[in-house]
DNA sequence: CTGAAAGCGCTTACAG
DNA sequence: CTGAAAGCGCTTACAG
């Protein structure tokens, strides 16, 4: 078909049919209709190839089919190595694959891009939003709540507004890498902790004041989860407190960032030093020395969101904060 | 506001201004309305919080405001760190800025979701469709203009039908590389090639034949732009061709793991084997030693894909294909 | 099972 | 500049 041509519509197929508007639209929305009328529709769609105009059936269903994950950050750091995104977006595919919806994934990294996935989303150009890493009280997510529209968040929403959210039990993950530590006899034990605008960060980073608490004084050193970020702490780490003998990392990338800086500073992991990391990406597998770390189910938490995000807008109940469970994972690096 | 609450319309807003359903779309669309009334329905706006339905909008305009980004490839190796998709996006989202479209990505992983990306695109979904790292005569891009809806492809596009696109001067760049390598003395140049399933792996591969045509036997091995693939390819180069004292990598990736396998083989680079690669990735800057490249430019990519795209969709006439330059830029690999 | 008709919420000639 | 009216292309009660 060239460009330019009017696309046919209900009525040139109905016409071709020989049958009315309405059983042309019930031949293509699955509803019943005789075998000889649902035959002669479906021979006419073939022949013209005809496909439903969506913003006619959005204007009356209501619904767009389109679901958005936002993610807002920087798409340099949505595109890094991490694999966190790939596999939630995985996860998040599946379970949207049921509902016969089309993830669209819309980047927030700049204001601007900010304002006009709000205004899409309240224009309702998708039928709901799901929004992954958010960095602290997120003006968006009070904003695409306030306005109606269905909205469930990766982590614990900050702010004043409710949205229901997924999350993975960050806590509880970091408490047990730590005790781990404690438990093989470890006496001066640090953390790389994450960005602490981030729940990821600020929940595992409590976990390690669980785990110490009352036995040992809390050796703190800030990092983003980035390797570059783990390289830098670790070497602040060495300097500022030389005597500890093991290194909680909020993420696998900062432990392996510290891992490489502590073996050039000549220390033994796990001898000297242990590491434990959180994430368990592929590579953790393979580090020198395997890295002892925290799974968490990045699939499973894809599908619980478009699932939450599901049944939101079907109109269903949802419970405001659903935790995954995380897994230790014990290998040579302790 | 709760939802289950009816959105306001323009109904709305034209009562509580006491004007008329058209001039508050005037307004709206920033067409002339006289002062008084264009306050007047301002404020009214301001007031119920109204937003227009975009599907109303789409439907008697024919525009949905969306441009559709597909990425058909796995999502794994979309969210790679060659660091490709977020220039590119960061190139798109520049131009598409200025045309108040939004972008949204799709991912094109697997059959389903590639014929659900047809059918959203044929239905009017987007206004357009920007097609990224084709592999092979994608069936999806012939799918897409056939349909008759705008549609520009990342490097020239494979197979019958006629797709507009842009692409960059992935044969130049490579004999270029490959060409300083010769006049650097380097007598027995290989070559780790990308996927030749793709314009830039043949490509490539095209610009070494290029330059050592008629003058050194070519030797191939094959990649698939990892790093991973690199440093597979290069132990069987140092196997079969032990003689070898160049190779150009079709990717920074494939060249930085040829670099790590031929430094744990006792090999020095350059001075035993010259290695150069292609992209000019940001690590390219900061490899032991900094490795000579060909950078393409991304960015600008983007931005002349979009630009494209939307000429397409403004009826307006667009150039086949567009090839942008690359550069040849040398550091101490070579 | 099927059709005529109303209606979803906008934009846009057409008059005035 | 402004409004009444038609129309974009569907779906869905409502009758039959």
């Amino acid at each position: 078909m060239a460009r330019g041509d009017r696309r046919p519509t209900l009525e040139t197929v109905a016409v071709r049919a020989g049958v009315s508007r309405a059983t042309v639209s019930r031949v293509i929305n699955d509803q019943p209709v005789a075998g000889p009328s649902r035959r002669a529709v479906e021979r006419a769609i073939a022949d013209i190839g005809y496909v439903p105009n969506q913003a006619a059936r959005s204007l009356v269903t209501q619904r767009t089919g389109l679901i958005a994950l936002v993610l807002p950050e920087p798409s340099t750091r949505v595109f890094s190595d991490d694999q966190f995104f790939p596999r939630l977006i995985q996860g998040v595919s599946q379970e949207l694959e049921t509902a016969d919806e089309q993830l669209v994934l819309m980047l927030a990294g700049s204001t601007a891009s900010r304002d006009r996935i709000q205004r899409s989303a309240v224009a309702g150009r998708v039928d709901g939003v799901m929004l992954a890493s958010l960095h602290g009280a997120d003006p968006l997510a009070a904003a695409l709540a306030k306005s109606g529209i269905p909205v469930v968040g990766n982590e614990r929403v900050l702010g004043s507004v409710e949205v229901p959210s997924v999350g993975v039990d960050n806590r509880g993950g970091a408490r047990a890498a730590v005790e781990h530590l404690v438990s093989r006899g470890r006496r001066r034990i640090a953390t790389i902790a994450g960005p602490l605008d981030m729940i990821a960060g600020i929940d595992r980073l409590d976990g390690y004041f669980d785990a110490i608490a009352g036995t040992q004084e809390p050796v703190v050193a800030q990092g983003d989860f980035t390797r570059e970020s783990g390289e830098a702490a670790m070497e602040r780490l060495l300097d500022e407190h030389p005597g500890v003998d093991a290194v909680f990392a909020a993420s696998d990338l900062m432990a392996e960032g510290a891992m490489q800086v502590l073996r050039h500073a000549g220390f033994r992991v796990p001898e000297d030093v242990a590491v434990a990391g959180f994430d368990d990406i592929t590579r953790a597998a393979c580090t020198d020395p395997p890295l002892t770390t925290v799974r968490q189910p990045i699939g499973a938490l894809g599908r619980h969101l478009a699932a939450q995000l599901l049944n939101l807008i079907s109109g269903n109940a949802v419970e405001p904060a659903r935790t995954l469970p995380t897994d230790l994972i014990l290998r040579d690096s302790t």
